[in-house]
DNA sequence: CGGTATTTTGAGCAGTGTCAAAGACGGTGG
DNA sequence: CCACCGTCTTTGACACTGCTCAAAATACCG
């Protein structure tokens, strides 16, 4: 795959940031190590010391911690392009775990050479820095979500965000897209079970708003969807910031 | 107030990172202009475009959003030494809300500044990443408290969550503290309803793991409530960070 | 083809929400 | 100092969303 450096990070944080030739030239410079990762395999777990940044070139990622309890809630997904570990930049020690959704590939580079870049080039420090207030309304959102829809909703806007960022990252066919996840997975990220999250997929599909093939989505009517839950993608920030 | 000025901010970023003496200095000399806000008054607006950042000297703020249907979701409190809109430093449009919890005396420094500033001198710049990163952490904290735990060890929680923090700021009374907040603003924030949070906050009481007195929480048994959460403040960071 | 994971369905239950109203409390103006 | 008013807390009765447990149907994989 000639496709397996890091630019889709370049591309990735170029969408937010303005980057310069240079700055482009010093990303695609950075060291780095390739790995693939099964599904559901860690890539980060809780209570390491992380000292790579992983980088997803391929398949599909999420964020998970759980309670005393042993009850799992995942926080975020992460989709090809997305850089695992930045939120661990300057924190010795991991407050959640990373696994693979799918079968992965990534690039992992040493976090300091990260910092050591960032130092040296503001606008790429500047770039990631916007990564990670980008990644924080998404939670501020998902908390959102969780807290206060109700299961119909919560799963239109699960729905509708990742077809919002498939786009973003140019990764949607025109005909909606391949959800990489279990019922019990969706449920684990909404806050509810797999048997209510598998009721309410058939009520929206009932609804018209969702065709469903196996896991693969369909949106035949995606105004009606969007509506429905109110999606609303500025909180994506998918516009390429000013200052 | 001889206090009104960054000391406070300088104090913060320094729990988490390592400073210099001119770095503090130069902190310390960062221009600003200090406002007070009355409760409930709007710190930011979705949709608005911040050019300053504010530090909280005195008083509680929350962060905010709210469905196309209304119901509001508190998606994170802010207290004396929190900053603000750090949140914005690099997006253009706010993505939430920020409101006075209570009255609140808020400092003021423009965004431009702060930039500059860490583009000056890297570990400012650091400071203020990580002031980030953990703030992130303490959403992905909350997702999983809205998400998985039930009305009571949710309301023990965040009562936890509060308790170490204000601790870690030095404002905790020996004996509890002032919850600056009403139980409507609590269930906003639990993603419950104002009747449920009394009811399980009388739920906690009867069980001996809370005392209040008006909003005055004390904790008689503060191991049981904690164990009875699986309260764990590593997700806080507050140590400081080496690398 | 058998074995495992996932999706689907049903029945009954529990935890929270809704609605409504009655206390407390704190502040205000007379 | 007291009556009044708005906000907040507390309580009750009842409805309903979403959970539990269990099993069947289906898809996936070696």
């Amino acid at each position: 795959m000639s496709e397996v450096c890091l630019d889709l990070l370049v591309r990735k944080l170029g969408t937010h940031a303005l980057l310069s030739p240079e700055d482009e030239q010093a990303i695609l410079e950075l060291p780095y190590e390739a790995r693939s990762y099964n599904a559901g395999s860690y890539l980060v777990r809780e209570h390491d010391f992380p000292i790579v940044c992983g980088v997803i070139v391929q398949g599909y990622a999420f964020r998970q911690k759980a309670t005393a309890e042993g009850t799992r809630q995942i926080v975020s997904l992460q989709i090809p392009g997305d850089a695992v570990d930045l939120q661990h930049l300057h924190l010795d020690v991991a407050d959640h775990n990373v696994q693979a959704l799918t079968r992965a590939d990534v690039l992992e580079i040493p976090k300091a050479a990260i910092v050591a870049l960032s130092d040296a080039r503001p606008a790429v420090g500047r770039a990631l820095f916007i990564n990670v207030l980008v990644e924080a309304s998404m939670y501020r959102e998902w908390i959102l979500n969780v807290g206060r829809r109700d299961a119909r909703l919560r799963v239109a806007h699960l729905l509708c965000e990742f077809a919002a960022r498939l786009d973003a990252q140019g990764l949607s066919g025109s005909d909606g897209y391949e959800l990489p996840m279990s019922q019990e997975q969706m449920a684990d990220a909404l806050g509810l079970t797999s048997v209510h999250v598998n009721r309410t997929l058939r009520l929206l599909e009932a609804g018209g708003l969702l065709a469903r093939n196996k896991r693969h989505i369909r949106f035949p009517d995606w105004a009606g969807l969007r509506n429905l839950c109110g999606f609303n993608a500025s909180y994506l920030h998918l516009e390429r910031q000013s200052g």
